[in-house]
DNA sequence: TTGGTTACGTGACCTAGATCACATTCTTTT
DNA sequence: AAAAGAATGTGATCTAGGTCACGTAACCAA
């Protein structure tokens, strides 16, 4: 499925558009694509874009102290990433994006989506279902965090996300989690 | 100011209606009053409302194993709160939400904001806004629980809302931070 | 193919915060 | 104002997970 179609299908599951208007809304968004490895964002930048991923993976993450990283976001295809913060309040970033194995993204300006909301009375319906869930999956984790040990964190994402364990290497998992890999190791060495 | 001419002023913030529009939304809004200590949602209820509060302190809190009390939110005047996984999902509540003080909230039903989301556009607007709002406060959270001990947390809560510290009891704002009473008390202690 | 970088495992030790126990104060209620 | 119940402080101990150190395996790039 090429990313146009990608896009309409999720599209369609929360706003109902004409493919006219389908046509009009996507025509403002830019395929672009990267490399393993390539960065979407720094922190440091300004940012402008929020991005639907097509194919691949990325993280969103934070570098604490220039030693730690914590990641907020695995995104994965039909997942929508940027540092929203910074978009939305217009500052410079203080998260990273990049890419963990090769991918395609869409990318949508931050004045698009504005104007897009506002012509299109479905377009801002899908923004506000779309945010939603992204709230609930926050607070969710945030429980999770509070009330779980390491040990059920890793097998809540397995659960959720099994095709994690094969595609990003266990110190990045390690990283969501909020611990350090080598405890995450040890979970596994004693199932 | 009465409970309408605060929500009105909160409304305003972020999108236009006009007077007789405003009247009509705010028509759909049902205002009750609770005592200090008073249950609003209890876990396992059927959630049906999301409530504005106008007066007073509430608190959204998990029970873990019957036993320990995590806090998702304190909500003070102008915040919304629910069960909002319960909410959106037509599932039964996780969470509970009662009175830390005397308060007045108004409550406005799951049925009647979808419809006034669809009537207007500005209030589809709004409720975008104020979602993204509390998403990007919970990334935030979410990134402070990973990266900071427990001392920042408090700090950087008492930083945010300083009357927290004389409104609610300790053991509460520790129950907030994801941590023992006596693990926040010894803080306090040490300066 | 080989040398360098990144990923992963595992032992030894350390520390932030939990837990348990009990004393003290502050609030309600009567 | 007295009694009961919350809220708080503080010592003694325990433990999940962090940190440091080192070894091995996998994956590139030249």
């Amino acid at each position: 499925m090429g990313a146009k179609e990608l896009l309409q299908e999720h599209i369609a599951k929360t706003a109902v558009l004409t493919e006219k208007e389908f046509d009009y809304f996507f025509s403002h968004f830019s395929p672009i694509s990267f490399k393993k490895g390539q960065t979407i964002v720094s922190a440091g930048d300004h940012v402008d874009c929020e991005y639907f991923v097509v194919s691949g993976c990325l993280k969103a993450f934070f570098i604490n102290d220039e030693i730690k990283m914590y990641i907020l976001q695995f995104a994965m295809p039909t997942w929508w990433t940027s540092d929203y913060n910074a978009l939305y309040n217009q500052t410079t970033a203080t998260i990273n994006i990049d890419c963990i194995t090769d991918a395609e993204v869409l990318c949508l300006s931050n004045s698009d989506r504005e104007k897009l909301c506002k012509e299109f009375h479905q377009v801002e319906h899908f923004f506000r279902w779309r945010t939603n869930k992204g709230y609930i999956a926050s607070q969710k984790r945030l429980l999770s965090f509070m009330n779980n040990n390491v040990k059920k964190r890793y097998e809540e994402l397995l659960g959720l996300y099994p095709q994690l364990y094969n595609l990003v290497p266990k110190h990045l998992i390690a990283a969501y989690l909020g611990v350090s890999r080598e405890t995450l190791s040890r979970l596994q060495a004693h199932k």
